[in-house]
DNA sequence: TTTTGACTAATTTAGTTTAATTGGTCAACC
DNA sequence: GGTTGACCAATTAAACTAAATTAGTCAAAA
């Protein structure tokens, strides 16, 4: 029916909406950009569009706000996290543990400068308006998150049941958040990178959360399929709401 | 030679001193509660001297400038500290271990908020000018200080030696500082009391750096001897300090 | 139809003047 | 002697204005 000669409507709208799709990601990928240099505040629509090879009214086609734009950015910046972090449990065979989850959770968000001033509450970078509203939210879903996850492998003996959930989302939250944030505080002799920071945290973690004896094969392989399911679950929904936002 | 009627020199002059001490503690009293209220930057010279129920010129009789003033506050602060965790750990059986020092230690800081603020660098508490100076200075002494004691415990087999010392001391701090600057991150229904938050710290610092077998008795003696020799040492050094600074 | 950029109303920033406060001193007082 | 509080120079806060910037709009161009 359709052939290169003459196009139907159906092609042609779908090859636009593709073309503006590209267009919001650049447009996303420049304020992406200009907010770690220059931080959220100092970050304004006209240098956004500047850098993205667009005039202003163009931005407006795709986000009725600044703020709209910027919380398209964050949920794009979410999913990108997510399957970052579903590539790193993947390729590592203890990555479908909870020392392998917050090691390869924490690790990404060390790798994204926008999510980490999020979870951080850094208001150099992020403006006061999300302070409040999104950090917060952002936090508290993650949490969430970990909680569902924690109360599976509490379940399955995976994980320690003599202390309430409740200590252990603290202990995961107060370690992580330490570790996030900790960097600034050492003397240079006592820092160490990214990837060894994590890995100590890892270790932490298995050592505090862990049983002592490794569980069988075929457990441990129904919860690593369970667990990976659920990952994946995180990386759909996240999708699905970034794909909802970009399409205008 | 000296009896109630008739004072030698002597007698009146300690007299005095003591009586002057009296007051700089009157003052610092007075210092510490007002920066608790309203912060260093917003607590004056005058707002003390009206607190303490001594004139202005009176301040300054035993410190030379403002800035006197709180460090010899702090050190005064360093000292309650040092002396109440030296108090914690003999009255807990434990209190002579790595968890235990630790324990005591943060939940000290927690319960002293200037000393909390000051580690934790919090600016609206502490001014700009202290942030970088003592606010380090204090850190990186706190860090020097568990190195000496780290290295004890590891030369005595009472903390694993198959990591290196740089690596401990990174996670000591960030789950030390996790735990003391969680709090307003944590949804409601996650915090705990300070009391749990530390114990909890307490059994990951057990279960992640000290062996599985316990050590033998007389070992364990000899260990804790030494271990309350040196945190004696350090509250002695503190006090020397104190006096020193106190004395005009 | 889609995209643009000049335009506007509203906010932020920068600069200035004025008023109030503050750290520190010192002559007078105890 | 030791202590005080009025006093001063210097800093900080407040009030105000002018200038610049910014988010968002819309008539015109592509």
């Amino acid at each position: 029916m359709s052939n290169r000669r003459s196009r139907n409507g159906e092609d042609r709208k779908q090859e636009e909406r593709s073309k503006q799709q590209e267009r919001a990601q650049r447009i996303l990928d420049a304020a992406a950009e200009l907010i770690q240099r220059w931080g959220y505040n100092k970050t304004t629509i006209d240098d956004i569009a500047r850098r993205a090879g667009v005039a202003k009214g163009t931005i407006y086609l795709h986000w009725k706000t600044r703020e709209d734009l910027f919380d398209a950015l964050m949920r794009r910046e979410e999913l990108a996290l997510a399957e970052d972090i579903r590539r790193r449990i993947a390729t590592d065979p203890e990555g479908a543990t909870l020392h392998g989850l917050m090691k390869h959770a924490t690790l990404a968000t060390m790798k994204s400068p926008l999510m980490k001033a999020v979870i951080l509450r850094d208001t150099n970078m992020i403006g006061e308006l999300v302070h409040k509203e999104y950090a917060t939210e952002a936090y508290e879903e993650r949490i969430d998150r970990y909680k569902t996850l924690l109360e599976f492998l509490r379940n399955h003996g995976l994980v320690r049941a003599d202390i309430g959930i409740r200590e252990e989302l603290y202990l995961l939250s107060a370690l992580s958040t330490g570790v996030l944030l900790i960097d600034p505080w050492l003397p240079d002799d006592i820092k160490v990178p990214d990837e060894v920071a994590v890995e100590l945290m890892a270790e932490t973690i298995r050592r505090t959360f862990e049983p002592r004896q490794a569980a069988t094969q075929s457990e441990l392989q129904e919860v690593t399929t369970v667990f990976n399911q659920y990952i994946d679950r995180v990386v759909e929904i996240t999708k699905e709401q970034v794909q909802k936002e970009i399409e205008r």
